[in-house]
DNA sequence: CGAGCTCA
DNA sequence: TGAGCTCGG
């Protein structure tokens, strides 16, 4: 999931607050969905499900996170992946194979009453499957919340519509947003703010990354910032062993790149994978417009067949008019 | 994850 | 942007 940059990237990382991210957010949807499908769980790692065992997890997570966005200024649109590319296949397996393996830990954990463990498999063992995402397009398209369907990699299409200026920035926990040229990175975009990390308590902030910066920091073109990712390992490549990033950047810029990468397991070649994060496969025709919300469909959806409070969800709703420093928006109920 | 409550 | 808790579906 995303590339090992983050050492690298560290010092140039802004915390900007929410007043400075205010714009045309391009949500990495399947990231988010993750997030939501993984962290809102019960004490014994059981997602929210409505009366039919559908998982209704992710539901929850976009209306209360999106009334958020918008509170702040911040006009979400989701981007869903597309059809994987040829060379992530292996990665998709392994991510498989944890998950199925989580799933049967979780099953265990919870048969020797160890709900901690439970908890944290179950996690581990979060699926973002078909009607995960057609329920969530669904939604979205209820609130009125702009969703763009990628030929194949989400993240590449945030990036090229944030080239475009057709959106502000790309939102994504990875970074692989920045090799497929997004100008701006936003991470952390949550509002709890804490997250709890080995026993404490931290503060969580929105962090923004921007490409230039990064560039200029580390004396590389994008091209070289891609060849130092598949030179520690992406999504799509394993790495050559014992190079992390430190030695990854010192071999670019020595310009031994194509001596190295071959030490590399992977057959790709590194030619095609460059190339892909370079110039990714987009939908250059899109609309990102976003309308109010039609409560009727949302409530319908959520409360007729998914089993949500009619009071939580119009609570939510409300807030969805109600931008900063303006009226609450009524008209429509 | 995020809402909403309690105690501070 | 307080910390800590429970609950949501």
């Amino acid at each position: 999931m995303g590339v090992a940059l983050r050492p690298l990237l560290a010092e140039y990382k802004e915390t900007p607050g929410w007043e400075g991210l205010g714009g045309v957010a391009a949500v990495d949807a399947f990231n988010a969905l993750y997030q939501f499908l993984s962290g809102i769980r019960q004490a014994d790692g059981a997602p929210l499900m409505d009366g039919e065992g559908r998982i209704t997890s992710h539901l929850s997570g976009l209306l209360f996170r999106n009334a958020n966005l918008i509170e702040k200024n911040i006009t979400p649109v989701y981007v869903f992946d597309g059809k994987p590319p040829a060379f992530k296949s292996s990665t998709l397996a392994k991510r498989r194979e944890v998950r199925e393996h989580a799933a049967d830990s979780w099953e265990k954990a919870l048969k020797e009453g160890d709900e901690e463990s439970a908890r944290k498999y179950a996690m581990a063992s979060s699926k973002v499957d078909a009607f995960v995402i057609d329920s969530a397009k669904e939604l979205l398209s209820a609130l009125g919340i702009a969703w763009v369907q990628a030929p194949e990699e989400g993240e590449a299409q945030s990036s090229y519509m944030a080239q475009q200026g057709d959106v502000t920035y790309a939102v994504s926990q990875d970074y692989d947003s920045l090799l497929f040229g997004a100008p701006e990175l936003v991470r952390n975009i949550t509002v709890s703010g804490k997250k709890r990390f080995r026993g404490k308590v931290l503060s969580v902030y929105p962090e923004r990354l921007n490409l230039e910066a990064v560039l200029t920091g580390l004396s590389l073109t994008r091209e070289e910032l891609v060849q130092t990712a598949l030179l520690i390992g992406t999504d799509y490549n394993s790495g050559v062993p014992g190079v992390g990033p430190k030695t990854a950047v010192k071999i670019v810029r020595e310009g031994t790149f194509y001596d190295r990468i071959g030490e590399s397991e992977n057959a790709a070649d590194p030619d095609q994978l460059i190339h892909y994060f370079l110039d990714p496969p987009v939908e250059t025709s899109y609309n990102i417009e976003n309308r109010s919300p039609d409560p009727d469909r949302v409530i319908d959806l959520l409360c007729g067949k998914h089993g949500f409070t009619q009071e939580r969800v119009e609570a939510g709703l409300e807030r969805f008019g109600a931008k900063k420093g303006q009226a609450t928006l009524d008209a429509w109920f």
